[in-house]
DNA sequence: GCCTTTCAATTGAACTGTCAACAAATCTCC
DNA sequence: GGAGATTTGTTGACAGTTCAATTGAAAGGC
């Protein structure tokens, strides 16, 4: 390691915004979710994601991929998910340990009533707040950052199949 | 509640592009700095903050205001942290239950060696993958978003005093 | 056909964060 | 001047997360 290259103030304040927001704009979603709907951010998540396969359906390690969590984590909550009848798990026959996790009719339910007010939070917390330039930037240093880091974490291979076919 | 305003394409890219940030950005920093220092992010957050102060001391309302975090979590996080001797809590005599937190020598040792490969972190996995329009739109997206949640959150108002003045 | 490796997912223990209750000092105001 | 309200912090119980170890199924290799 060379002599640190510091960060200049705007770096500085572009850092310590991120920060911020990273830990403020969820905990609110969250609370407001607890609060409404019995849900966390990431059970919503969860549940949202499989909501929108047109299967409702989705192999654990995809799931956990789409929600940026570690499959350690999906499946805890999975388990809890799970024991509140919101969502079910079987395994892929015939493919390893794969497991399909699919969303219940009452899982259903739960994420329809709550998403309007979840949306409702996310525009007035969020994007009602932002110029569409800065809409725009927002996406684009997020893709960046996310496809950096995949890049850096390790190189992935996709595979695919099982369920899914209707 | 009206009919729900959904997300457009655009929205919901940027709204999703936020979170994958918010997970993972935060996820890789912490990881490093705990194989490296044994340092969770938060922990180093804590100690960085205090040592830019020219006492290396902060009120614990003003240490939980400045790294977003709750009263209670940043007292159960002091309460590792001293006992690790990284950081002291004192009483401050004649102004209710204020507690200045103080970081030791050791604490300022341990952040002084952290630093350089945090910053570092930091540059690498976000400042210099971004171009600098990016960058004024980041700090412009976290402090409007921040501001906001301030303003509905609650008013405070801001008291000052004890400690300091070295 | 076994033995090893790899992939996918789960589990349990240890740790961290949250929420609600409590504690301590000071304010306030009748 | 004292009862209650306010501010500030801590605590304990519980829920959620992480990490390392483990299980289960398949794929390779020889």
């Amino acid at each position: 390691m060379v002599s640190t290259r510091w960060l200049d103030a705007d770096e500085r304040a572009a850092w310590l915004a991120l920060a911020a927001l990273a830990t403020r704009l969820p905990a609110t979603l969250d609370a407001q979710l607890q609060r409404e709907h019995g849900l966390s951010l990431f059970e919503y998540l969860v549940l949202a994601v499989l909501s929108e396969q047109d299967t409702r359906s989705l192999q654990m390690s995809e799931l956990a991929a789409l929600t940026s969590s570690s499959l350690s984590r999906l499946s805890h909550t999975a388990t809890r998910l799970e024991r509140q009848g919101l969502l079910a798990r079987a395994r892929c026959a015939g493919r390893g340990r794969r497991t399909v996790a699919t969303l219940t009719d009452q899982g259903w339910t739960v994420v329809v009533a709550a998403a309007p007010d979840h949306v409702a939070a996310v525009r007035a917390h969020l994007i009602d707040l932002l110029a569409p330039d800065d809409l725009a930037a927002l996406r684009r240093i997020g893709d960046t950052v996310v496809t950096h880091l995949d890049e850096v974490g390790s190189a992935q291979s996709s595979t695919d199949g099982c369920s899914d076919a209707r």
